[in-house]
RNA sequence: GGGAGUUUAGCUCAGCUGGUUCAGAGCAUCUGCCUUACAAGCAGAGGGUCGGGGGUUCGAAUCCCUCAACUCCCA
């Protein structure tokens, strides 16, 4: 059969995933076997595939096809989150593309309209895993909004609720203007924005002085409560229990004093807004201030702001400014650059904003998830975001749950029309509790009104390690008793208080045990000057089309390659072209060993016996070396390791060793262990290279239906004989040397050469001679007594060897070589006689350190002797 | 403003609890090869005073102090 001289990955990918769809590879069921489980951190459902997708879920992949083949019952848990705000959004505006206007329409309307999107819309990632080879039980693909985990949502809040552990209450929240809705405090990321600081000045009611503060949103002055000096200021303690009038408005407030004040900053006197800055929230609080909230839910001032009423409050500063130069009230605008808190799903600048939301008490919860960390029961890898972790768990705020939207779990929460509420799973149960507790209530049943907001998207998302497998309403059942807790949670670091923290409480709280034994944090993938990749930049390559180009399995490789754990990645097209070439490298490997004729007739040549022999103890020594990297979450280095036993050490060295000559047969016995040393590099590949390895595997053997390389055992490594690496080592110094000095003379390799060995007090080690003669084409080796004449000369370790030439020999190029080298060996020698000769050290070192520098010492001085002998036999 | 982390070859990174004289790997670079598995390749080679300074030690990339630069997290 003709095999292409280019791997082309196009034509077996869809062949394989389907194949292995067919077999049901990836579906699991409890069973007697060990359980290895992953969660997919669910995707965002409006998202499509980008890097960071890729790298996380290739790694997901590669941990679960390596469970796979080591005979662990694994499986691999899919969804998507049903992200409330990004998928209402994207609703109000499809919806608003249709003349239809989101207020118009009913609550119930507006959910079928969501499902029909979602349905059309929310699986386009999960089809896009698919394309990179990831191996997910798609049968048990989960959605946060499905009906089993809605209910262990509801559950969990009303649950939750009766601990006292929820709460509702009047707080300043993260107010998104475009969203219309609060969000949580890790949905906020800051960002440097270059602004203005605006001197303002107030005057003193019933006196001609002022006061000047200085601040960045001089709109907010309307909703001025207060203004605050440091109470030893001595610049203002003529003005303390004084008080002053607002600009443009002269509403008179107090001048108050408190330590909270930074006198560096600023003018040292401050502005107390408190309906508008969490700060001035607490100083108002504190000193008993009236709050005023000036804006509009939109981000439009209020009628409480007097002035510019129904304008935005970007337009109002703006505004504000010229009304306040005319008044004579600024006094100077200075340029300044501050952090800005921008809503991660809309953009837009947060609005601190007092409201009447629901919030979770994270105290408690967080204790044990901290613990638990602490004391590596959930391993982090690397271990450095403990201290992350840590922070943030000592400084947790309460988890403000509600949002104002409509795609989301309803809060469970109805309310009287006299203000009382209860908590129950609908409104039935409601009515039946509100019976029970006041018998004599004259309220109906129609009388019950649902809270309108639902719950943030996530508070399903923190469950979904266990209510994927429907633990939160059963607790008991056989699923979440065997697949919790789950293994593995592999994710971003940006994620680790949305996920890894909240998935850790809910897990503690409600099954009394972690929710994952290892958190693997993968890097950010970066573009190649640093930056992170976003949209808006534009500088993100779509994965598929890298799947295209380079393969899925060049991709993976490409990406692991170059992607310790937590360390970011500086994404470069050219990492797939490594993968895709190692692949291509695979695959030529395959059309050699494919292209051999057997002859059973022909003896196995004692090069080849002793080929497979040191390839055999290679494999098994890169095994153990490949296993510790896994057990330390090395992925990369896992991957090297193997990358090096098949490029190097299979391909340049194995197959040349035992290489037939051309249009020659192999032998038997040779072509079998080949094929089988080649069947395990497959299936130790295949975690990384889940297509290309199975396509081989059916190249290689013919196989009986059901002999996939996806279900084979993966090799484990056995003792190997570390002997053979070492005589290896030294035959690997001698062909080095033959090759660099046919390099150097211009000995083309096709001209057949001989060695000469000196023979010497030393046992001279010539196991592989044979090799070293196939490898460097040499006719014949001889060992000799003398130095001959008319040769180039190497020495390994304290062996002397040379190559007789017809050339004439330039003896100085020779003697300088030598020399140098001799020289080289001195210092050497040198530094360890000082070593040794130092009692500190021989008194003080281990006993081994000092048994390896006397080896040392003796080694040089036998080198010495051979190269001065050396150099003498050439002066002469 | 508070905290954490990083700094080793052109790039991306290894280098565990201090112990090989040239500090390792992959990629990139340079040189020579179309040697029929592979030019998406083969064979060689060059490249770093381990961010600066100081200290501990017989011995420091590794431990301590200090300075500098960069990154991230939190407010």
């Amino acid at each position: 059969m003709e095999i292409s001289s280019k791997y082309n990955p196009l034509l077996t990918e869809n062949k394989w995933y389907s194949h292995w769809m067919a077999k049901g590879y990836f579906h699991s069921v409890p069973d007697t076997r060990e359980p290895y489980t992953i969660v997919i951190p669910p995707p965002n459902v409006t998202g499509v595939l980008h890097m960071g997708h890729m790298l996380n879920n290739t790694i997901q992949d590669v941990l679960v096809r390596r469970a796979r083949m080591q005979g662990k019952n694994a499986c691999w848990v899919p969804g998507t989150d049903h992200a409330s705000i990004a998928t209402e959004a994207k609703v109000v505006n499809k919806l608003k593309q249709e003349g239809i206007d989101k207020s118009s329409i009913s609550r119930e309307k507006f959910m079928e309209y969501a499902w029909e999107w979602r349905d059309k819309h929310g699986g386009i990632i999960l089809e896009q895993l698919k394309k990179l080879g990831a191996s997910c039980d798609w049968e048990r693909t989960a959605f946060t909004m499905d009906e089993t985990l809605s209910e262990s949502v509801i559950d969990t809040f009303i649950d939750l609720y009766n601990k006292n552990l929820i709460y509702r209450g009047v707080r300043m929240v993260n107010w998104d203007p475009q969203a219309l809705t609060a969000v949580s405090d890790e949905e906020v990321i800051y960002k440097e924005v270059r602004s203005k600081l605006y001197y303002i000045r107030y005057k003193l009611e019933g006196e001609n002085d002022f006061i000047t503060i200085a601040t960045t949103r001089p709109e907010t002055i309307l909703g001025d409560t207060a203004i605050c000096v440091h109470p030893e200021d001595e610049r203002y303690s003529k003005f303390h229990g004084k008080k002053v009038l607002v600009p443009l408005i002269n509403r008179a407030i107090p001048i108050i004093v408190d330590a909270y004040v930074d006198r560096e900053f600023g003018t040292g006197a401050l502005k107390i807004t408190p309906a508008h800055d969490i700060n001035d929230y607490y100083l108002g609080i504190k000193h008993k201030l009236p709050t005023i909230d000036i804006f509009e839910q939109n981000g439009t001032l209020s009628v409480a702001a007097t002035l510019l009423v129904g304008v935005d409050r970007f337009e109002a500063r703006k505004q504000i400014i010229p009304l306040l130069e005319q008044s004579g009230n600024l006094v100077k605008t200075e340029d300044y650059t501050n952090k800005i808190g921008f809503s991660e799903r809309t953009d837009v600048v947060i609005e601190p904003k007092l409201s009447l939301q629901w919030f979770m008490k994270m105290e408690d919860l967080a204790k044990p998830a901290l613990e638990v960390v602490e004391n590596d029961t959930v391993k982090f890898h690397p271990a450095k975001f403990k201290n992350i972790y840590r922070h943030w768990m000592e400084n947790v705020k309460d988890w403000c749950i509600s949002r104002q939207l409509w795609w989301g779990q309803q809060i469970p929460v109805y309310y009287l029309p006299n203000g009382e509420m209860l908590v129950a799973k609908s409104k039935q149960q409601a009515y039946e509790k509100l019976r029970a507790e006041q018998p004599e209530t004259t309220f109906t049943i129609n009388d019950l009104k649902q809270d309108e907001d639902v719950v943030d998207t996530w508070f399903s998302s923190w469950l979904w390690p266990i209510s994927v497998f429907d633990g939160i309403r059963n607790p008991e059942n056989e699923e979440i008793k065997y697949y919790y807790p789950t293994n593995d949670l592999v994710t971003a670091p940006d994620i680790i208080f949305f996920w890894v923290a909240r998935m850790i409480m809910a897990g503690l709280e409600y099954r009394n045990e972690i929710p994952f034994s290892n958190v693997y944090y993968t890097g950010i993938v970066r573009d190649k000057i640093g930056r992170k990749m976003s949209k808006t930049l534009g500088n993100s390559p779509d994965p598929i089309d890298l799947i295209d180009q380079f393969g899925a399995d060049g991709v993976r490789v490409g990406m692991l390659l170059t992607a310790p754990a937590g360390n970011d990645l500086p994404f470069d097209d050219s990492l797939c072209e490594q993968g895709r070439n190692f692949s291509n490298k695979i695959w030529n490997a395959l059309r050699l060993v494919k292209g051999w004729k057997t002859d059973q007739t022909i003896e196995q040549p004692e090069t080849s016996a002793l080929a497979v022999k040191w390839f055999t103890a290679r494999l098994n020594q890169a095994i153990a070396e490949a296993d510790e990297h896994f057990e330390k979450y090395r992925l990369s280095d896992a991957l090297m390791t193997l990358y090096k036993l098949t490029w190097d050490d299979f391909c340049s060295w194995y197959l040349e060793m035992i290489k037939p000559a051309l249009n020659q047969p192999i032998d038997c016995f040779t072509y079998a262990s080949t094929i089988e040393l080649f069947e395990s590099l497959m299936k130790l590949l295949h975690p990384f290279m889940p297509f290309i390895t199975e396509e081989i595997w059916h190249h290689l053997g013919e196989r009986v239906d059901g002999d996939d390389i996806i279900m084979a055992q993966l090799p484990v490594s056995t003792m190997f004989d570390e002997n053979i690496l070492s005589q290896f080592t030294f035959a690997e110094e001698v062909i080095n040397s033959i090759r660099k000095i046919r390099a150097e003379k211009n000995i083309p390799y096709r001209d057949a050469i001989e060695l000469r060995i000196k023979s010497s007090d030393n046992q001279i080690d010539s196991t592989f001679n044979g090799i070293i003669a196939k490898l460097c084409n040499i006719s014949s080796i001889q060992t000799v007594d003398e130095n001959p004449e008319g040769t180039f000369g190497f020495v390994a370790r304290s062996t002397e060897f040379f190559i007789p030439v017809s050339q004439n020999i330039d003896i100085e190029a020779e003697i300088k070589k030598l020399t140098e080298e001799l020289n080289y060996t001195k210092g050497f020698l040198l530094s360890v006689s000082k070593k040794l000769s130092n009692e500190r050290f021989v008194a003080g070192a281990p006993a081994d350190v000092v048994d390896l520098e006397r080896k040392k010492q003796s080694d040089a001085e036998s080198r010495i002797k051979v190269l001065e002998k050396q150099i003498r036999s050439f002066s002469n």
